[in-house]
Order: structure tokens, then C-alpha cells, then sequence
RNA sequence: GUGGCCAUAGCUCAAUGGCAGAGCGUCUGACUGUGGAUCAGAAGGUUGCGGGUUCGACACCCGUUGGCCACCCCA
């Protein structure tokens, strides 16, 4: 025999058991019935991009992460996707005829070679819901309505959208009078002031050489409350980028006004900044404050991607939801309704004896055609063996049919939570039993 | 990519450098036309992996792999 081998999965992968993945459907689920409540149609792309589809779109440093997937003959240059946001833009570029504004939603495995942590794997899956081909504010303000609707969906109450303008933050560079070589660490020092302060920033700043003129001049911009657009307007109006971010943000808080977000789940904070390099106009962070852990959907116009493939430039915004991290704050406040459970098999139909086991296969077949999920046993001897295989998969019913049962044309349904059997004629178990289980949640948002 | 903590039965964890253990779980039996309770018994380990020090290593040293944490970055 061939030495065993450790049964592993490779570092920051993981296996979703069953119990999991139900939870999982759930989520995605209700994600995906909300992207189609706004129009949003499903897209598929291969896991597998050329390589050069890939590179130069996000920048030297989150390209160290893209896994390069050979084959050893092949002649392409193959790399896993990064993102679903350049396969979305390359699509776009391939397919010109598709009307616009294209609306499209994609759920699915993305790969990043990243140094794993709880809530970080290097495989995990997105939730992508992008508008292509308006240049509009009411395609940004129905992304972020989009996300205030599927997060309060999903039972999440106290979450803010962050909202600031890449436009603004260049207008942040202009007013600081750095050169754009500096820009990079000044956007991440920004990025971090909640989480190290004002006087934080200000040492990073300090650290990075940043001329005390200007650390000045930033600190008096970031002394700036939130949602203070008219004092970033009078900071900074003189440049043409801010003014004309300023005048996006502006339309978009109208709308969202109009849309009747509530005012605590959006925030326009001009200390957000989002990594990727391709984002050209208004962004957005979804943060939830209680308990903090960190950002859940994180988005963005991207106005000039689709240009690297194409002729045309087409603008394009859209919202990445971590999915991941939305189902580990859920696990972790039991998010889930009672609803689902542990298990997709809703009855366990037992076997009393094997002369009996032809009764039990057409019980059980008869519960199938009648909408039920009915796990047949496979043990015909020892009915204390099969009950105790239900109660260890937490399925809520077993169906008993001995001789007296089947000689009365009848069978025992026991509730396995409550302990409570009744006897109940063959013809009528389906109806019965599915008069006790829990009815489907209405399908609206 | 940098730094730190950790790795022993399926799970949670013990074991002065001197016989590798407990609780829970699993399996079998008692009971029997019925899971959980009780009782009795059993299985389960190359101590992550590879070297080294030592008469002797789960323990000490080096390396390696993986997990976690803080950076970096990000969902």
C-alpha cells in the first residue's frame, strides 16, 4: 500500500461542511434575490483570466498577490482572478453590444495570495454588483441604497457607508502641495485616522518626510467633521477635481436623501480611502460599528478601466459585499433565523424490520413527491440506531412504520425535539407532516 | 512580505528531561417497538513533520509546515 499522505487543504483555503454551507445558501441567497430586486442580472466569467487581463489594474503591490495558474504545455500566461471587477470591465470590452447601462451581479470564488487570518483566506468568495455605462449620481445613490437594503435584510442595524470622492483626495493632494510620488503613503496615513487619531496621522506624516506645511494643511482638512461638505468646499474649492468631487457628493446626498436612507447609514468622511489604484470617482465603505469589525462592502466608480481594454472609456460603479466577513459577524451575534437548520433532510423515514423495508421506501417516496425532503434509512434492524443517527443530524421527524402501524394502513410520526408521537393514516402522513414543519419566509424585501 | 505566540486522542486540555493521561465525544453491551438519562466495557497516539543534544525528549536546540495575533494590505 502506498504511504498515507496528510489529508490537508492548501494555506488560507478551507472545506465548508454541510451545517456551514447552509448558512452560507442563506446568505447568499438573500444577497442574491436582492441584487434581482434592483435589476441586477447574474454573469459568469472563468476562474481563470490571462494574465495579462490581470496585470497593471491594481496596483505593484496587491499584483504580488495574483496566483499564477500554469499548465505545463500551455502556451497562455494564466492567472487566477484577483477581483470579479476587471473579468466584469474585460467583459464589457468584448461584448460592446450589450445595452447600457448593464447591470450585472456575480458571486463567486476570488484568490489573493495574502497571508491568512481569521476572516482572511486566500480563497474566498465575492459578491460583485456593478452598474456599467452611467455616468450618472443615481447609479452611485442606487449602489449605496443597494447596501443599506441588503445589510438591514440581513438583520445588521448599526453600519455606516463611508463616503468620500477620489477626486476630493486629489484635490487633497493639490492642497497639501505634495508631489504625486508622496500621494500614495498620505491617502494610507489618512486612511488609518480611525484608527490611530489625528495625532497619529500627523506622526506618520512626520515619519514619512512630509513637509510640516503641509502636515498643517491636512490636519486643519481632517479637523473637518464628517458630513461637513460645505467647509471641505470653502478647504478646498479653489481646485477644480475637489470642487467638481464635492458637486458629485453633493448630488448623491440628495438622492440618497430622496431614496430615505436613514442618515446614521451613511456618512461622507473625506479620511476613507480605498487601495485599488482604478477607482476615479465617488467610493464607499460600509463599516459595522457594533461590534467594530471592520469593513463589509467596500466599492467605487471606476470611470477608465474598461478603457485599458477597449477605445472608449465607459463609466462604471459598483460595490464589492465581503461576503466572508459578513457571515463571520452573522456566526458570531447568531444572526440566522431559527428557520434554518442543521440539516436539508426534514424527515428520516425508518425501517423497521427488513420485511417492512418496501413500506418505508414507498413512504418515502411518496414524502419526496410531495415537497419533502425524506432521508430514507439504511438500517433495517436496530430502530434505536436509526433514531439516534436523526437526533445526531438534528433532523426533526422520524417515521415509524412496524407491523402494527402497517397493518392499520397507518404509521408513528415522531417529533424529535418534543418526543411527541402520533399514529396517522399512510394517505394523509404528507399533509400532516407538512402542516408541522416551518412554512418558507415570504419572499420580500 | 516583516515580527511574535502556538501545535499532545475526533474536540477542550494535562503530563520536574524518566511508563502519554483526563473530561467530553465515538463505538459495543445492559434495557427494547424509540434518540437524549443511567450503568458496564472498548476503541482511539510515530506528541504536526525532519534533524540535533542526551543513557533517556511531549519537554531542550535548529529547521520546516500549518494555525492564530500585530504590521503591510485588504473583503
Amino acid at each position: 500500500m502506498a504511504p498515507k499522505i496528510q489529508p490537508r487543504v492548501p494555506r488560507g483555503m478551507r472545506d465548508i461542511l454541510p451545517q456551514k454551507m447552509l448558512l452560507r445558501q442563506y446568505v447568499i441567497g438573500l444577497v442574491e434575490k436582492t441584487f434581482q430586486r434592483f435589476g441586477f442580472e447574474p454573469l459568469q466569467t472563468p476562474v481563470l483570466e490571462l494574465r495579462e487581463t490581470l496585470m497593471g489594474k491594481y496596483g505593484a503591490d496587491a499584483e504580488k498577490l495574483i496566483y499564477d495558474a500554469q499548465h505545463r504545455e500551455g502556451k497562455e500566461e494564466l492567472s487566477l482572478r484577483y477581483d470579479l471587477t476587471v473579468p466584469l470591465t474585460r467583459v464589457v470590452a468584448m461584448y460592446p453590444d450589450l445595452p447600457k447601462p448593464f447591470k450585472r451581479y456575480q458571486i463567486a470564488p476570488v484568490w489573493r495570495a495574502e497571508r491568512p487570518q481569521k476572516g482572511r483566506y486566500r480563497e474566498f468568495y465575492q459578491c460583485d454588483a456593478d452598474i456599467v455605462g452611467s455616468k450618472s449620481m443615481l447609479a452611485d445613490a442606487e449602489i449605496v441604497t443597494m447596501i443599506y437594503t441588503l445589510l438591514a435584510q440581513l438583520g445588521f442595524r448599526s453600519f455606516t457607508t463611508k463616503i468620500n470622492n477620489r477626486k476630493i483626495l486629489t484635490g487633497i493632494g493639490q492642497y497639501a502641495g505634495l508631489p504625486p510620488a508622496e500621494l500614495g503613503g498620505l491617502y494610507r496615513s489618512l486612511d488609518k485616522l480611525d484608527k490611530i487619531g489625528a495625532d497619529g496621522v500627523r506622526a506618520e506624516m512626520t515619519q514619512n518626510q512630509i513637509p510640516a506645511e503641509a502636515i498643517e494643511r491636512i490636519m486643519k482638512l481632517i479637523a473637518v467633521p464628517t458630513d461637513a461638505l460645505g467647509e471641505l468646499r470653502e478647504l478646498l474649492g479653489e481646485f477644480p477635481v475637489a470642487r467638481e468631487g464635492l458637486d458629485e457628493l453633493e448630488q448623491l446626498a440628495t438622492f440618497l436623501s430622496d431614496a430615505n436612507i436613514p442618515r446614521t447609514n451613511f456618512q461622507f468622511d473625506v479620511a476613507m480611502v480605498r487601495g485599488l489604484a482604478y477607482y476615479t470617482g465617488p467610493i464607499y465603505e460600509t463599516v459595522v460599528t457594533e461590534p467594530r469589525i471592520g469593513s463589509l462592502t467596500g466599492g467605487g466608480r471606476y470611470d477608465d478601466l474598461v478603457g485599458l481594454f477597449a477605445n472608449q472609456s465607459i463609466p462604471t460603479t459598483g460595490t464589492s459585499f465581503g461576503i466572508e466577513r459578513i457571515i463571520d459577524v452573522m456566526d458570531e451575534l447568531a444572526m440566522y433565523p431559527a428557520s434554518i437548520g442543521k440539516t436539508v433532510t426534514q424527515v428520516l423515514v425508518t425501517i423497521f424490520q427488513r420485511e417492512l423495508a418496501g413500506v418505508s421506501i414507498q413512504i418515502a417516496n411518496r414524502l419526496r413527491a410531495a415537497g419533502i425532503n425524506a432521508e430514507l434509512s439504511f438500517e433495517t434492524e436496530n430502530l434505536g440506531k436509526q433514531l439516534k443517527y436523526a437526533a445526531a443530524k438534528s433532523i426533526p421527524f422520524a417515521v415509524i412504520i412496524g407491523p402494527d402501524e402497517n397493518s392499520a394502513r397507518q404509521v408513528t410520526l415522531r417529533d424529535l425535539t418534543s418526543g411527541e408521537q402520533t399514529r396517522i393514516d399512510q394517505a394523509e402522513l404528507a399533509k400532516a407532516l407538512a402542516a408541522k414543519l416551518p412554512s418558507e419566509p415570504p419572499d420580500s424585501i
